[in-house]
DNA sequence: GCCTTGCTGATAATGATTGTCAAAACCATT
DNA sequence: AATGGTTTTGACAATCATTATCAGCAAGGC
């Protein structure tokens, strides 16, 4: 059986302080800082459970590192994410959806999943960019 | 000035001889494996090569691996890649280019990219683990 | 409160990728 | 063809994220 513990609770609270997709890493530190003794694998373990009962969205960062967000609906949907700050936008995409089924369906593939995001610069980070370009 | 070493052209064509997306790791043991002395670190730097220029393109394995092929051609493009056999097919989506853009720019981001792919079991790795099955 | 058993956390282990740097290979030039 | 400045290579160490271990702790049913 499940059992519930302060420590899930703890990573579930701090994923839903957190608006953008964070890293385990950047998870435990941040809890750390708040005086939190949580461990490492901990939070590991917590974050993988909770990507499994949809409670968590995961991607991985273009530079492969495995990220985290508890976003506001558990059904399927993708992410605009601001590379440099992180801000996430939550989008759905229909067309997407029946494109991606119908693409695998066409050259015979089954089981078919689908990765599809969106990567950018916010517009905050965007005027910051070209102000310190100036 | 960059120079020309059977190196590069030895991943060059080991990639070209395999027709889906692999790792650098299987590429330097399949070099290995045909008598090749090439280096692992060399193996890396020049497929991170290829990648920047173009000449391969490269994602990221649902496991978060980094994985390259050299596709037909140099034009964006995405896959539909079989997650049991590695068979890749490349796939044009016009409709996903504008949507992606247009969902960028309706949020105020800029220099939008993108990840877009479709992981399935092809027609013959389905028949197989259907004939496993039974 | 007791017991069973899942959960935690310090730590080691793993595995992919990158950094280091002396030796070897390129290539324009002589 | 030999020279020399520069780039590239490769063996190995170093990183970094993630996972495995496993003894001790604690949740929850009794
Ligand atoms: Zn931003
Ligand atoms: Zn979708
Ligand atoms: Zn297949
Ligand atoms: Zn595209």
């Amino acid at each position: 059986m499940k059992r519930n513990t302060w420590q899930r609770e703890a990573v579930r609270g701090a994923l839903d302080a957190n608006d953008g997709f964070v890293s385990a890493q950047a998870l435990h530190s941040a809890l750390h800082s708040t005086g939190s003794p949580i461990g490492l694998a901990t939070v590991y373990r917590a974050l993988a459970d909770l990507a499994v009962t949809g409670d968590a969205d995961s991607l991985q960062s273009p530079e492969g590192e495995s990220l985290y967000r508890a976003c506001s609906t558990n059904d399927h949907h993708h992410h605009l994410i601001c590379r440099n700050c992180g801000l996430t936008v939550e989008i759905e995409a229909d067309a997407v959806e029946t494109w991606a089924k119908d693409v695998a369906a066409q050259n015979g593939f089954t089981q078919a999943a689908h990765v599809v995001d969106v990567f950018g610069l916010c517009a905050a980070c965007t005027a910051q960019a070209a102000a310190s370009a100036r």
